[in-house]
DNA sequence: TTGAAAGCGCTACCAA
DNA sequence: TTGGTAGCGCTTTCAA
């Protein structure tokens, strides 16, 4: 592999000029003549710069840590898209980690993205609790959350309105009669969830009708919760006719386990989702659910970390994107 | 941040004795109580090792290059978990580069990754045309081929048996007395549409009736392409009773698009998918498809392209994982 | 066992 | 406009 300093001599120029001359943004400080042949000569030996040398001198590598919390939830591949097409147009790329949702394996990953030298960190994989974590790594490199974030507006956030789409998931099936609700909540300390539930709580205390509305609590928004959360609401002697889930995932584990319970959907028990995951059109029965403009968040977050580059002292901003409610199949009028 | 220098001169040594010391496979030559005084030094001082440094002067990054063609598709994500995975373990990680499928992008993605000095690349990504392209860069750094490969055995290749997925698919479908049969292929350049193919055609070669069997090309293995595909055959006038489609998505955009047409499935057209992605069981109909093991696939080519790096020339091999067929609700014996 | 020195490949400063 | 020099932070030879 051809490094600067054999296209330098080649050139019959010293390293420092050929850097220069290979650089667009110093190439004007260049002769012509000069400049012609190092371009020749780079192209003759088919010169790269190697990207690692540079990143250790420039203090820059052009990597962004992307660090999400469970590549197996399909709401996810949109979101780790639209970051890397906006990644590829600012000329940069993605150093992905995954977290399984561990606070443990969140702190490892993030310093090990530092240790990497990445010049910005996103992440999708926060819980509340992460706080001081994300605080203190905030101080080396800008920090962009996405989709979940801290409950106040204190770091770079690109998320959707929670509290709206757990309303407008309650909401909807308060508006179809229901009274008897259970919700399959995400871990409480998640913002993402702590929103649904804020949201689903204030439209359930605006209904009209008095609402019988219990909650489950899960340890991982994944369908083998969703199934585990209603068996148990179901043992318990709760019956609901309405169930909201956190996730679309865990409204598929709920529709499986009410199914095994002998209760149908939406027959005997209407189900919403929530992210419009691919594919939830299509489910038997086709889910309902909340959407929100997913590959826009990560488009966003990842063009914001770039920005943050340039303008580390921009003022702190969340942008929050506002949900679409999806009526689809999987909710019916309750039958009197 | 401190570095190496600022351990040193709190510990009282040299720079190299605190590299040494520091390094678990040199840290023996270390006498003990330097060692420790560096250790304590390096963790007063909140010490951590500088990576891009480090790969700049070992040669070796610890990061793998990983390209993928598209995100959207739903088979890829426990693909990628795999290698995350066993990646992890093995102290690396990945830089993660989309393609979208078009060989363009795809050298420039692996320019990209060489220039920042992965110490190898896996790639679920290639066409055959990208054969020289390939070569070229396996001569810098071992190149994995994961899920598609070359026809022949030339680069190390982690798969499964495409041709033998694609007889069981029409196998299956023959044997449910089927005669008119339409498939949905995706770009005939890339191993496994060309494997799944030969494997179909071979099944029906050997089929006991005759088979009338029309055969149609995509660009990509999308939704889109499937009901594109779908929807030209049938106003072609060739109207099928069962459909191959070579991925799962092609055959839920055959299905939509036989609905359009007025044909449902499995009443009147039977379908089969292929990957099994993830909720094609609870698609409507569950989908009949061809079934391998994703997440080991993909752990499987993370460690191989770790061993590579230990041992470079060892013999070039693919293996080949066996695939399960997996029948559901999408296919029905032909109605008489 | 430790220190000194060199250098991975690049960019940026300072002189000329 | 160009060259020289220094140095990003680390590892690794070679000597002592």
């Amino acid at each position: 592999m051809a490094n600067l300093r054999d296209v330098a001599e080649q050139a019959g120029v010293h390293t420092s000029t050929a850097s220069r001359a290979l650089d667009p943004d110093h190439s004007q400080m260049v002769g012509a003549k000069t400049r012609a042949r190092v371009v020749q000569a780079a192209e003759e030996l088919g010169y790269r710069a190697n990207q690692v040398a540079r990143g250790l001198r420039k203090g820059r590598t052009g990597a962004i840590g992307v660090v999400i919390a469970d590549m197996g939830n399909p709401f996810l591949p949109p979101i780790i898209r639209g970051m890397a097409g906006s990644l590829r147009e600012l000329g940069m790329i993605a150093l992905v980690a995954e977290t399984e949702d561990d606070p443990g394996v969140l702190e490892k990953a993030l310093l090990d993205l530092l240790d990497r030298k990445v010049d910005a960190i996103i992440t999708t994989a926060v819980h509340l609790t992460d706080r001081p974590l994300i605080t203190e790594i905030n101080k080396t490199i800008p920090v962009v959350l996405a989709v979940r974030t801290f409950l106040d507006g204190s770091f770079h956030a690109v998320t959707h309105d929670d509290a709206l789409g757990g309303a407008m998931a309650a909401r909807h099936l308060c508006s179809l009669g229901h009274t008897r609700l259970a919700e399959l909540s995400g871990p409480d300390d998640v913002s993402s969830f702590v929103g649904r539930s804020r949201g689903a709580k204030s439209a359930i205390d605006e209904s009209d009708q008095p609402v019988t509305h219990r909650v489950a609590v899960g340890t991982h928004p994944t369908t083998a919760e969703g199934h585990r959360l209603m068996t148990e609401i179901l043992e318990q002697g709760f019956v609901p006719t309405a169930v909201f889930a956190h996730n679309d995932l865990m409204a598929v584990g709920a529709i499986d386990a009410l199914g095994q319970a002998g209760l149908s959907c939406p027959g005997d028990v209407s189900v919403v989702g929530y992210n419009d995951s691919p594919m939830t059109d299509r489910l038997n029965p086709p889910l309902t659910t909340v959407r929100f403009a997913s590959y826009e968040i990560g488009s966003r977050a990842a063009k914001l970390a770039g920005s943050l580059l340039d303008d580390p002292d921009q003022p702190v901003a969340s942008y929050s994107l506002t949900p679409d409610f999806v009526e689809r199949a999987s909710t019916a009028r309750l039958a009197d």
